[in-house]
DNA sequence: ATGGCATTTAAAAAATGA
């Protein structure tokens, strides 16, 4: 079982580009994230017509998830609100029952300028997560927490890690809030398997990023324990990066042995 | 240090992203 997540940051705009990357990839299951596009302007018909199912959540203009699976496969949608915050209306968070797995699809909020409001937002946020994933680990079911996150981990995770200490990507707080979530028992299945190499998902359109390859490490799959020993293999698709009218993150996958 | 680019909505320019 082949499963992904994918910032498309913008899902129309970047349309020909999933769908390339859908047919070379052929993952069973996506997460997306940063659709930018209301409830009723996802592209359903033709990404039914590449063989998957999709659950969404849209929202004009910002935001926006979905969890497409592999036509055929069973999917069930659990929830579209993160619990804790009635008042919360961005579409952030989705929960799909797969093929008996629990798959958390997430867009955790950037948080910048930081110290700020929005900053205030994604730590709060974060609590509201970390709250949901001690639920959901107390199941004892499979279940992968998946997406961008907007936290890079570790200065491992970034291309100059002193430039980025008081952005809301890398603060010590988030950071912190990372690393909290992941000790309930969560295991960040790339580190798992490439605990000490420099691997980036994410590269700005600015300044030749990708070709200085400044990247950053902020789209994470963490698995409950359940899924541990299944952890097969684990990629960044980086090459769709370069691709023309590409999002600024590239896919990233994993593979759990499904027996 | 700053600004660089790309998306959206909506019809020019602003907000957002990371």
């Amino acid at each position: 079982m082949k499963i992904a997540t994918y910032n498309v940051n913008g899902v129309n705009g970047r349309l020909p580009v999933l769908l390339r990357w859908l047919g070379e990839a052929k993952p069973d299951i996506i997460c997306l994230q940063e659709l930018k596009a209301p409830q009723e302007k996802f592209p359903e018909a033709e990404i039914n017509k590449a063989g998957y199912n999709a659950i969404w959540h849209g929202q004009k203009q910002w935001n926006g998830v979905a969890i497409l699976s592999k036509t055929g496969l069973k999917a069930e949608e659990v929830g579209r609100a993160l619990p804790g915050d009635a008042e919360d209306v961005q579409s952030r968070y989705l929960e799909a029952m797969v093929e008996g797995i629990l798959i958390c699809c997430l867009y955790l909020p950037n948080g910048n300028p930081a110290p700020g409001p929005k900053f205030d937002y994604k730590l709060k946020w974060f609590q509201r997560l970390t709250n949901r994933a001690k639920a959901l680990l107390e199941f004892k079911i499979p279940v992968i927490l998946l997406g961008d996150f907007n936290v890079m981990p570790t200065e491992l995770d970034v291309y100059k890690p002193e430039r980025w200490v008081k952005d809301a990507l890398f603060r010590p707080e988030v950071r912190e809030a990372f690393h909290n979530l992941v000790a309930q028992g969560w295991t960040d299945a790339i580190r798992k398997l490439y605990p000490n190499e420099k691997i980036y998902t994410f590269w700005d359109y600015f300044r030749n990023a990708y070709g200085r390859d400044a990247g950053l490490r902020i789209d994470h799959f963490l698995l409950s324990p359940q899924l541990v020993d299944k952890l097969k293999n684990a990629k960044v698709d980086r090459h769709v990066r370069g691709w023309e009218k590409t999002s600024d993150h590239a896919p990233v996958w994993i593979e759990i042995d499904s027996k």
